[in-house]
DNA sequence: TTGTAGGCGTTATCAA
DNA sequence: TTGATAACGCCTACAA
């Protein structure tokens, strides 16, 4: 069916080592460049990754591991991340765990076994031992959003401490002295840092947290949901809660609606993750902005280094600021 | 370094042929049975794919083709083909060709490329040709959310129609006689699909339409935010709108917010798409919800269906009933 | 610059 | 049931 470089020699009078040659850059006389042009356009010669691949053990192709491909703050950086790999010749697959740890290992492993030639992925942080091994076989792999202290390899996230903390100081600032916040659960890594940021800035302006306003979530929206209502539910409840993802942010917001809270006035509210949520809910939502574009560009481009043999260097840790955008659902005791 | 059939081989003392055929099924002697699983584990032998598929020409892969990897609906379809394929052995690679037709021709070409087995997409609508000249080469194609006439495959997608009719004979059974609708892009096959329901419901109904309350947009926040714009500044105003997409949803709702219209009152609203919509609005928000687990999984089977060749039958569009939410930003004039 | 030939890891045919 | 062997389509010394 396919034509394969076999017909193009054919075609041409020339072997298939010219050919060849000339697919892979090589240098060949101008007319038979011409001819091989013709060749492949007459045929409509593709050239056969797996033949190809099997050869050269390498099959231009990533792996793109996300937890969940319905949280749009991950398919958006893969978005980035595919297209600039695109531009530079490699392919990508995708795939999602689902946010649990044994599909991680298995897609890991699947994506092994289609050859992969380097990995991006966002870790979920049970597997990391597995994950070294693969780090061992010689695979690049890029971590994104989370980090993990056992595996060597580049990492790529946001300024997640001073994310949370220039969070928390606005609202301090603004004469909060009660804030709730709404971590994500307790072992993984932005969990950690981000309620760092929280500490961080109650320590510095010396206000006191009362450990009843820290609670854990799933990062999902029920747990998001959940936490709201809980937190408001205390005996003496927060003036200001700040939520630490997208979807508990969503959670959140359906609380306050269900439970008929008035923004800012009873509750000033900051989130995260969404620019868009900013101004879908109504006074227009407090949030803080990951730079996914970036994340996503930078984590392509140190794969891409990697694979190319250009960097060689020990894995680095990589933090790109956050944007804080403060909006009506601050309120201010101060004049 | 990886270990392979010849290894194995090696281990157990039988031949290369005996392994393979273990591998895929075949029979052995039981001792010789256990002797390959040792080895297998031992080796830590794992198929080369290249190597198979080389041979077979068979990938064991789908690829999946969607518009954009940061509009939820497809991704979470995704999500679940995904999962349904793994289950059955195959993996996905999954692109996106953001919006835009040049694109998704060389994504298409890339799948084929990496020799997908079968493809599930959502096409775009203006490479009809080209789609169906990969349907012509043998490789099965189901399509999603969209159909194109030219093509001859298998398509799954939502009762747009009737979605769209009753949304709109619930606004006329409330009262309403003006109208607006914000369409998606004039020639895609969802828009014509979600304007009929919407001149239908009309017709049955014997109300009159104002061609100046139907709007098409491009099924993008912006063009939502910019078409309930000028509804809102059309002479006489309709008192309610009906937006057909999730991204325009969102725009729409952006704009309702900055001008401060009040949801009911000034005008009802009613949605597309994301459940959760519903919930983070307020007034809660009307809404169209579209099955996209049930569109995932039809897809997923459909396709496999097609991979095994327990259906040689010719192509079928599969239509999935939607679910009309009515909440409190539809108003009612009768009371 | 071009061509010859060997091999990548697997499957499949055909004998044994 | 098992094994020897010829492909699959491509790349790459090496030789011409």
């Amino acid at each position: 069916m396919a034509a394969t470089i076999k017909d193009v020699a054919k075609y041409t009078g020339l072997s298939i080592a010219t050919v060849s040659k000339y697919i892979n850059g090589g240098r060949v006389l101008e007319k038979n460049k011409v001819l091989i042009d013709e060749a492949i356009r007459v045929l409509d010669f593709k050239i056969n990754e797996m033949a190809r691949g099997l050869k050269t053990n390498r099959s231009m192709t990533a792996g793109i591991l996300i937890p969940s491909l319905e949280n749009i703050f991950f398919t958006s950086i893969v978005s980035n991340v595919e297209n600039i790999l695109l531009q530079n010749g490699y392919s990508s697959i995708v795939c999602d765990y689902r946010e649990n740890p044994e599909l991680e290992k298995e897609k890991l492993d699947f994506l092994i076994s289609k050859m992969v030639d380097g990995i991006i992925m966002v870790p979920h942080g049970s597997n990391s031992a597995y994950i070294q091994q693969v780090v061992e076989k010689g695979i690049p792999v890029v971590f994104i959003d989370r980090h993990l202290k056992d595996v060597h390899c580049d990492v790529v996230l946001a300024d997640n401490i001073n994310a949370s903390y220039d969070a928390i100081e606005q609202l301090i600032v603004r004469g909060h002295k009660r804030i709730g916040i709404i971590c994500g659960p307790k072992n993984i890594f932005t969990t950690e840092e981000r309620l760092k940021g929280y500490i961080r800035a109650h320590e510095d302006y010396a206000v006191d947290i009362d450990k009843k306003l820290v609670l854990f979530g799933n990062y999902d929206v029920e747990s998001g949901y959940r936490m709201l209502n809980r937190l408001m539910d205390v005996k003496k409840p927060p003036t200001a809660i700040f939520v630490t993802n997208y979807e508990m942010t969503l959670g959140a917001v359906m609380a306050i609606n269900e439970r008929n809270i008035k923004i800012p006035d009873q509750i000033s509210l900051i989130g995260f993750d969404n620019i868009q949520l900013a101004r879908i809910v109504k006074p227009s939502l407090s949030i803080v902005v990951q730079p996914m574009k970036e994340i996503g560009e930078k984590a392509a481009k140190i794969l891409l280094s990697r694979l190319n043999k250009e960097n060689q260097g020990s894995p680095a840790v990589n933090r790109l600021k956050t944007e804080l955008l403060i909006k009506e659902s601050v309120k201010s005791f101060i004049d």
